[in-house]
DNA sequence: AAAATCAATCGTAAATTTGCGATAAGAAAT
DNA sequence: ATTTCTTATCGCAAATTTACGATTGATTTT
C-alpha cells in the first residue's frame, strides 16, 4: 500500500465520521432527525434518558463533524441533517465497503 | 420515535461497528486487508509507524467486533477480513444512510 | 537443548470521552 | 424591567482509548 497523502486524508475523514457515529445516542439522534426532518434540543431531551447538557454535548459533536446544522428559531434551535455532508459521509462509507 | 428493543439493538450494533472504524489506523488496516486478501501482523508493523504492541491492540479491537479473523500459520498469524460480519456492517451502514 | 522469530499481553502514562449538575447567555413574554 | 424559557458552556469525576516498552508464550531453526 502506498499510504500517500490523498489516502491518509480520505482515511482520516472516514474515521472522523465513524467517530461521530460511534455512540448509540448519536446514531439515534441522527435517525430521529431523519424521520422528523428536524427537531429541537428539547424534543430530544424528552426522548432520551439523558441530561439536557449531555444531549447538547452530543449535538455539538455531530455539528462539529458537519452531519447536522442548527438554525436559530428563538428561543429554540432547530436541528437538521446537513444534507451535503451527509452525502459525503454516505459516499465515504459506501466506497469503503465497496 | 418508538425506541423499541429491536431499534436499540440495531443502534448499538451500528455504533459498535462505527467505533471499530473510528480510528485512522484501523481503517487503514482494513483497507490493507481488503487489498492484500490477507496479511500478517508483522506486515502491518512495517507499513505503519507504530509499535508492534499498538498494532496488535488495534487488531484485537477489530477482531472483537468481528470485522477480521486470525488464522494460525505458526509462527505467524494470518489476518483476513471476516466476510460474513463485513457484509453485516456494510448492510447496517447502507440502511442507516438510506 | 538453545537461540531466534513472531505476536499477544501486561503495566503504565497521557489524552479523550461520557455524563452530570450548576451556571450563563439569549430572546420572549409578562 | 423582570421573569420565563431554551440551550450552550463550565467544572468535574469516572471510564475508556491510545500508545509505548518490556515481558511472556509458542513455534521454528540452529
Amino acid at each position: 500500500m502506498k499510504r500517500d497523502l490523498e489516502t491518509i486524508k480520505y482515511t482520516k475523514a472516514l474515521a472522523n465520521f465513524a467517530k461521530a457515529l460511534a455512540h448509540p445516542t448519536r446514531i439515534a439522534i441522527l435517525k430521529h432527525l431523519e424521520n422528523q426532518t428536524c427537531c429541537f434540543t428539547g424534543d430530544l431531551v424528552d426522548v432520551f434518558p439523558l441530561a439536557q447538557s449531555t444531549i447538547s454535548q452530543h449535538l455539538k459533536e455531530l455539528k462539529k463533524v458537519g452531519l447536522i446544522q442548527g438554525e436559530l428559531k428563538p428561543p429554540k434551535i432547530k436541528y437538521c441533517i446537513n444534507q451535503k455532508n451527509w452525502k459525503i459521509a454516505k459516499t465515504l462509507f459506501q466506497d469503503f465497503f465497496n
